[in-house]
Formats: structure tokens, sequence, C-alpha cells
DNA sequence: CATGAATGAGTTTTCATTCAT
DNA sequence: CATGAATGAAAACTCATTCAT
């Protein structure tokens, strides 16, 4: 692939992502296309439609939170200090997972490609070892999982109120939290 | 208004709240009509648009939302029971507020309907005194508002799987209750 | 026929005549309706359809017509001066004959409304009677026919401007007079 | 612009020209992209609304009358013959201007749109300059302006009859022009 | 008999997707 | 390979006409 075309790639994912969280992901692709800019033909010569587009800022959101959980588990010396860091910066970026929260439901797509496949298994064991820990270490209830974390933030990055969404989330987290009388 | 006229009224803003939360505002108008077993030109003869529709379903859940504050608060016995059976009959309903959850946005529709303005304005007072003696009873933080338990109710709502949508609130409501520790 | 079916029978075809040539003949029948002070239903069970209603202006308009030249070749001390008395006061009420203007593409109606060929004939009597006059008192060019005043008059009224549609109609006239050197 | 888009285009607005006559303003679009030999989606990508359609129209037809006035004035030898056989043309060719005659009316349109204001300036130019030079020549009479004359040209394009829309405008020339004994 | 509510076919308009340049 | 033009199916909206109240 040459240079501009996978340039041209990068910056279409780019503005799906902010589109399809802004705009809904029924936005328009010749507005995706634009904000790319570039014209419709580009887009749809990489993506055959829609769903191809999805899937590809799926897996670009994939590798962001990838990053993000990583770079927090390294750097926080607790996993609870590393979960509440990397839902920060989840929310921040509003990173949407479009489909269900776990893309559990995306079967077709899961069974198809495998780089989504990949990163979304890596994803979700970094997660699952986090909240673990977590847990195990008494700074995170026992009685939640995954999915509700991930339904909750999902919800959450739809909302454009920066503000208001960031002390919904504080209070999400000290209600996840162990507290002393609990 | 005709009696059968009145019926075909509450189908259509009956059909159209629910579709409004499951199929997004962007539903279909025909699929309202459907729903609600009239033609389109019905519906388009009760309001003239999309908008006037939400605007009607937006007036109705408020109806909806006062009525269910009321009864928690004269049933339960303190503010924080009201408070919490209130939100957890809301996510049961998933009565979704359309707009920006207190309707601020609104303020065309806010200046022209007056039966918006009062329901509206009604709910608004009933809310602010049970989350206010709620906090002077000293089970809910202080640090909390309106907005921000309207704007998390709103994105809950959006939610399909029922099960886990009630143990996000379950766990906000721990984070927004005072703990022995705080 | 009672009292009141009459008169909202007249309203609506008084009605129908401005707003037809106001709004063009493609006017909402539910408009015609509001402006005759009814609802929809009593127009339809007086009309059955459009046509129906546009005979009836027809008519009406027929009537008005023959009623407007017959005072004129009354008062007028000469053919010439009626006809131009005529139609001035036809300019200025706006009469529309809607279809052709002399009505002879109605074939349907005319064969199917004894009243509409009627009145129809009996105007056209009187306006050829008092050109063919004006023509042979040597006021009236020879070289114009019922055809070419009508089709002018009917185009004239569908113009707003009172101001220029009469002076154009002056214009008109001294094109149509005989002069001295001609 | 690509060669094909622009035909197109030419298409579009010929089509529009003819149909708007014929048929009224509210000729279907649906019937006009037809007519070019389009797809609708191809008339919408051009014009969004009809609004900007009865705009590209109204900017052609200046482009015409302006073309048959300019080549009036250079080709006959008087400035009243030129604009006769000017008017002879524009109703042959029944140019209508859609709006109100000397377009005056589209405010909104000649504020925004610099070409419709130019052409319609030049056409506006000619058309005066001849009216006035035919007046100076002692040929049209002095009591006319440019608005009854286009008035009545755009009233009598209106008609379908070529034969007696003929006429009448001949008629009306007579009265335009001084006569000996006037 | 009057009313205005309901219907659905016809139009306008948008937009995903294909394809000529 | 990029572009943006063309297409047509789908959704929004209007209105003539019918019919229940």
């Amino acid at each position: 692939m040459r240079a501009d075309a996978l340039r041209n790639r990068d910056q279409i994912v780019a503005a799906a992502r902010v589109l399809f969280i802004t705009h809904g992901v029924e936005a328009p692709m010749e507005e995706i296309a634009k904000a790319a800019g570039v014209g419709v033909g580009t887009l749809y010569r990489r993506f055959p439609d829609r769903g191809a587009l999805m899937d590809a800022v799926t897996v670009d959101v994939f590798h962001r939170l990838t990053g993000m959980i990583a770079t927090a588990r390294d750097e926080e010396s607790s996993a609870w200090d590393a979960l509440r860091r990397f839902l920060r910066e989840w929310a921040e970026f509003r990173l949407g997972l479009l489909q269900d929260p776990l893309c559990s439901g995306m079967s077709q797509a899961l069974r198809t490609n495998s780089e989504l496949r990949e990163i979304r298994t890596r994803w979700l064991e970094l997660f699952e070892r986090t909240v673990q820990e977590a847990q195990q270490a008494g700074d995170l209830r026992r009685d939640v999982g995954l999915m509700e974390i991930a339904t909750f933030m999902n919800l959450l990055i739809r909302d454009e109120q920066t503000e208001t969404t960031g002390r919904i989330l504080a209070f999400m987290l000290d209600g996840l939290a162990v507290t002393p009388g609990t």
C-alpha cells in the first residue's frame, strides 16, 4: 500500500471515529469523506460498505484502548489506580465501541476479521486482568463485571458535556470502590 | 377534540415514545404511524413535523416522571428512598427525554409551548426538592446536582439490556450515597 | 335546498373564485373550505370533486360577466364605450375563466351542465353583439375577434398589481381602437 | 466542472425552463429530471431545492433575452423596430421570468447570486435604452414604462395558443405606437 | 346535514452505493 | 488510484377524497 493511500485510510478511520460518536453511526458517508479530506469514491475503495468502516473504526478504537490500559498499568502503582486512570482517559477521548460494548454481538466480523479478533482479545485480557487484580487487592467491589463497566463507558461517551460526564464517572468510580463500611 | 381522535393522538405519542428510545429519534414517521395503528396522514395532521412530535413525547414523559416521583415521595418514608425508587422506575420504563436531560436546550419549545413549560417546571421542582431533602437528611452526597443525575439517567435508558442497566444504576446509587467513612 | 345550505354553497363558490385566481386552480380544497367558513366535508357534499367546483365558479363568473356587460350596454351610449367599461370592470374584479377563455375546451361540462351551457351562450351573444356593433360604428378594429379579447383578459387578471394591470389594459384598448390614420 | 456534468446541468435548466412555462413552476421535479434525461438525484445535486433551480432558469432566461435584444438592436435600423422584433421573439420562444417580470421581488436571490444580479442589470440596461431611444425617436408612446411591457410579456407567454398570442401582441404594439393623430 | 378526522397516493428530498472520467 | 457525478430506493411531507361522529 502506497504511503498516500495509507494516509488516506488513516484519515478516513479517524474522521469516522469522531463522526460516529458525535453524529451517530448513521453519519452520512459523504460527510465522513469530506471530514477526511477525500472523495466518497476513495472511502468506498477502502471500505466496501458502512459495516466495513465500522469494523475498521472498532479495530482502531480497540488499539487505542489497549494502548491506554497498557500504559496505565505500567505507570500506575496499583491495578485500581490503573483502572481509574484508564476509564478517565477513555471518557476523555470519547472512544466509542459502536456496537455492543464488548463487541460480542459482532459475531460475523469476529469470525471473518482476524485483526479485530486479536486486538479485541488482547484488550479484553488486559482489562479483565486489571479488574481482577483490583478486586483481589480489595479496592474494587467483587460484584462488578467487565460488562457493566464497558456498557457504562459506552453510554457515557455519548454525552457531549465533558464537565458533567467527568463528574458522573467520578460518582460511578466511588460506587465501584470498596468502602471501609461495606 | 373527538374521542377517537384523542385516542389516536395518545397512541401516536405512546408509539413515538417507545420508538424514539428503541430506534432513536430518527425512527421513520411511517413506522411510528404503523405502530400507532394509523396512517401517516393522521400523524402529520396532529404533529406538523418531527419536532412537534418530539415535543409532545417530551411533555408525556415529563407527566409520567412527575407521576412517578410524586408517588415515590408519597409512599416512601425518606427522600432518599423515594429518590432511589424513582430512579429505578425511570430506568425500568426507559422514559427518555430525547433532548438534553433537563430540556434546557429546548428554548424555542419552552417559549412557545406553555404545557411543556409547566409540566417541566413541576417535575424539576419535585425532583430538586427530593434531592435537597435527601442531602439534608445526610443520605445523598452534597456534591451532586440534578444535571448529573438527569444526564446519567438519560444515557442509561438508551441501553437495551435491562439486566446490566439495573446493576449499573445500583452501582451509581452506591456512588451517590453518603457512606459512613466519607 | 335550505337557506343555510344555499348560503354555504354561495360562500364556497365565492371563496373558490378568489383563491383560484390568487393561488391558482391548484389551491388546496381545505384552504377554500376554510376561506368559505365551512368544513371540507361540506364542500365535498356540494361539489363531488375539484372539477365540479371549477364548473360552478365558471357559471358564477359567466353570470357576473353577463351582468356587467348588460349593464354597460344599458348605461353607455355607444357599443365601444360599453365594451371598454366592461373590460375595465372585468379586470378590476379579476374574474377568471379558469379554463380556456371562451370555455370551449370544456366540452364535457358543456354537454352535461345545461346551466353552464346557457349562461355561457348568453354571455357570448352579448359580447359578440357588442364587439360587432363597435366595429360597425367604426370604433373597434375589424380584425379583432372575441378570442383575442377574452384570452387577453384572462391573462391580464392573473396579475396582482392592479396599477400596472390598468395601464396595460389602457394600452391594449388604444391598440384595438380605430385610429384616424389607420 | 466535468464536461458531462456541465451538459447535464444545461439539460436540466433547459428542461425546467420549458416545463415551468408549460406546466407551471410547480412542475414535479421528477418530471423535470426525466425530461432532462437524468435521475432526480442528479437534479438535486446541482440544485438543492426548487428555488435554486428557478434562479438558474431565470439567469438562463436573462441571458437569452439579453442576446435577443442585443441582436435586434444590431440588426434593425431603428430602436422601435428592434423593440418590436425583440418582443415578438420573446413571445415566440416563451421565455418566462417566473417571478415578477423585472425580478425585483427576488431580493434574496439578487443579494446572494451575483451572476443573476449582473445579467439582470445588463438586460435591464439594454431594454431601458431601447425603450428610451424609441420614445425619443417619436415611435413609442412616452407614457409607457419597462414595467408595463415586461409584465405584459410575462402574462402573454403563459398562453399556449401561439396564433392568438401573436395577434394579441400585435394589437398591443399598435397600442404602444405613437399614431399620427395622437 | 356539517364537521373535521383518517387515509394513502403522489411529491419532495436525502443519501448509500456505483461508475464514468 | 482518486474523484465526484449519477442513480434510485427510502424517508419526509402534502393534500384530494372518503367516512365516522
